[in-house]
DNA sequence: ACGTTGATTTCGTAA
DNA sequence: TTACGAAGTCAACGT
């Protein structure tokens, strides 16, 4: 990894055009080519960059200052013009062995499965990851009544949610031995325009508290 | 803006957990007090990171190793063991005077606004951004006829924008005053996925070129 | 290789 | 201030 800092001028064109008029910034150059831009703000994302795999051909433009052309894949490029450099390092870092996750959606899904009734007063699990032709539905679960209710887990609710609930359940509704199969929304917390959409459609929201269902499972974190 | 290049162990815990092995990296630590741990592979998204506004705090912990712990608004933390520092700079990096965009959605949504019978034969605006219970409509237009024309803009046109528009087509069809409503689905690109499914479903196609479009806007970027 | 889905998404804009 | 959609989204996973 290359680490400069300088004042710089960068232009994007690819997808879009983008510019960066010339200032003070960290140009961070990957092993794999990949370049990222970045200024003494802002979040993790870079002001500009250009994703591998790309190529980076250094070059000297109009009085005699620095150029750097990186080309993308897909024709786009990015350039870099180095008025001042203030540093200029290189660091092996080896190749890194990656991130642990827990605590994602995967982990809401558990708990849900291992508390159905929160859903809905009476519901059971008949199972996770419950298989169709286009893809699994995440829980499939029995009323008191017997009928079939098709579950749609999100850490946030959004209308795309209901979009995917929706092709699940017109696709179970067509086989005999589950109709009727009705469904159910559950997220963490759930967009109006998608609650909306999920009600035109007949489908029941269910906002799941997280912390409440951990502390189910877990009785050592209950509070009384 | 501090750049250190360290073998390092990361620890997050916040809305998920997450662990980063002891590997060399690097550590940049932003004027805001944001922290971004990046590996020399990937994009441009860091191993693991701490937004701002957040607080860093250097410490030592046993055998002398120094631990740097990062506390975010919302209770977040990032634990950082550096191990073997290899590189530690400070750079003053001033304010930037931030990034110049052009050529999203909202101006070719402008563009379409301005020329609109260049989706189809003899249509005029109604208006932009034309509002219902599930979101507003990019352009609602007339043809000739009097019937009604909903357009949903993309600058690539894939499944999700048909779905969109189709969500549009039955709420608005329900509309007596409205009704009939047909539908356009234009971009700069579109995937032959979506493509099908738009003829499938009644919904016409319209690729639109942007830099005509900008010709047409501007006289003086006329080629001819 | 391609499509689908999730993300500590981040970022902008309009209500 | 909040809420929503778009992103040069990226990345993991399944077909």
């Amino acid at each position: 990894m290359r680490l400069v800092v300088a004042r710089c001028q960068v232009d994007y064109a690819g997808r879009l055009t983008a510019h960066l008029p010339m200032a003070t910034r960290l140009v961070m150059v990957k092993n794999d080519g990949s370049v990222l831009v970045h200024s003494d703000g802002g979040s993790y994302k870079p002001l500009n960059w250009m994703s591998p795999p790309c190529k980076v051909v250094e070059g000297t433009g109009e009085d005699g200052v620095a150029e750097w052309l990186v080309t993308g894949r897909e024709g786009d490029t990015l350039r870099i013009l180095l008025a001042d450099v203030l540093h200029d390092s290189a660091h092996d870092l080896g190749v890194d062995p990656g991130l642990q996750k827990d605590g994602v959606e995967r982990h809401l899904q558990e708990l849900l499965a291992d508390h159905p009734a929160t859903l809905g007063e009476g519901l059971s699990l008949v199972r996770r990851e419950f298989p169709t032709a286009i893809g699994p539905v995440d829980l499939m679960c029995r009323d008191p009544q017997g009928g079939s209710v098709a579950v749609e887990i999100k850490r946030r609710g959004e209308i795309d949610g209901v979009e995917q609930l929706t092709r699940y359940l017109e696709l179970l509704n067509r086989d005999p031995t589950l109709r009727p199969v009705r469904g159910i929304f559950a997220a963490q917390e759930i967009k109006p325009q998608a609650r909306v959409l999920a009600t035109d459609r007949g489908i029941a929201c269910a906002v799941v508290d997280y912390d409440a269902l951990r502390g189910m499972d877990d009785p050592a974190e209950r509070l009384f």
